[in-house]
DNA sequence: CCTACCGATCGGTAGG
DNA sequence: CCTACCGATCGGTAGG
């Protein structure tokens, strides 16, 4: 007789995981205590305990939902019809997307995927170099194809690319405020344009 | 009769420091504690405090040194007679020097300085707000001069390019070395060439 | 530079 | 979901 969770036990936890993803980002994941997120909640510390196991479990969660989001994108992205380019393209639109939709999630698992148990740190390691080398086989195409530059250094784009969409993040906290979409079409301007022969 | 530091001094205390910024980079500065540093460097941890006064101390000589070092050399820039364009290479160049060189420094600021004292934060967050004004107002003048794109937004540029360099980091970790100098033009290229008009 | 030790805080459990 | 509490670990001090 399987127990069956109601909608209440889903609800409660995804509230906890956001709240702590929020903490996290915050504080960082050291210094996040499970006090300050249980009060954040308005429940005790130790009720947080009916609902996960530990406070690792969360770290886990919200790096790895995000590990699976980032590698079935890539999977549709690599299976469409486009070119090369447009592949990067759309590659940087959606993690473009994600920074600014979902920016908790994205900035955790970026930051703090160290803090990790040691079980899941390779594996967390070996999901991250696997997506950067199959971004690595969409530019070489490009490049042999004739699309990109080719006096390019592969890897180094590709970290250029990828700590540039890290850069969203403090656009979160500025001041002067850029209207998101504006943001993603000069950062496809400059990057892509910078690319393309 | 003031006291007068020995090398031996100033030795130690600079030890310290280096192994504190190696330790913080690697585990973070809240999940590095002072018993790991003390080991590390091979004295109880009761003794670190012959020569430090605590461990925020620590971050903030780590993050204001740095701190200090950036304004020194933009403001450097800002004096010489190069285009527009030119002073953002030269600034592009000395980032990227600074992450090869001195990269546990570098990281450890960019990434702990939230773990400062709380009397410290406001402070440095306005020297870091001032120097991308003053990378604003060169970029102003080079788009002014017909010498970079005017379609460009410039604080997302801004952040853009200071984010790039961070992305040097995953070279240092990674197996596929590519040659820093490399690494540097291949930056250069990608980001001038997209900014140039 | 060490031994010995402090008060505070941590993640987590027992038991209801 | 709470009260009560655990063993471990933290930054830091006293005193030599």
């Amino acid at each position: 007789m399987a127990r069956i969770k109601t909608d209440k036990d889903v609800t409660k936890k995804e509230v906890i995981l956001n709240t702590a993803a929020g903490l996290f980002r915050q504080r960082g994941y050291k210094a996040s205590s499970m006090r300050d997120l249980a009060e954040k909640i308005g429940i005790e510390a130790a009720s947080l305990y009916n609902h996960i196991r530990s406070k690792s479990e969360l770290l886990y969660d919200i790096c790895f939902s995000m590990a699976a989001l980032y590698n079935e994108h890539l999977e549709s992205v690599e299976n469409s019809k486009s070119s090369s380019l447009k592949k990067i393209e759309e590659i940087l639109r959606f993690q473009i997307k994600q920074m600014i939709d979902n920016s908790d999630f994205v900035i955790v698992a970026d930051r703090e995927w160290v803090h990790l148990d040691e079980a899941y740190i390779t594996s967390y390691q070996n999901m991250k170099h696997n997506y950067r080398k199959r971004m690595n086989h969409i530019i070489t195409k490009g490049i042999q194809d004739g699309e990109i530059k080719s006096e390019i250094n592969v890897p180094s784009t590709i970290w250029l690319i990828l700590h540039a969409v890290n850069g969203i993040e403090s656009w979160h906290r500025s001041k002067t405020k850029i209207p998101p979409n504006e943001l993603e079409e000069n950062m496809i301007l400059i990057l892509i344009s910078g690319m393309k022969k």
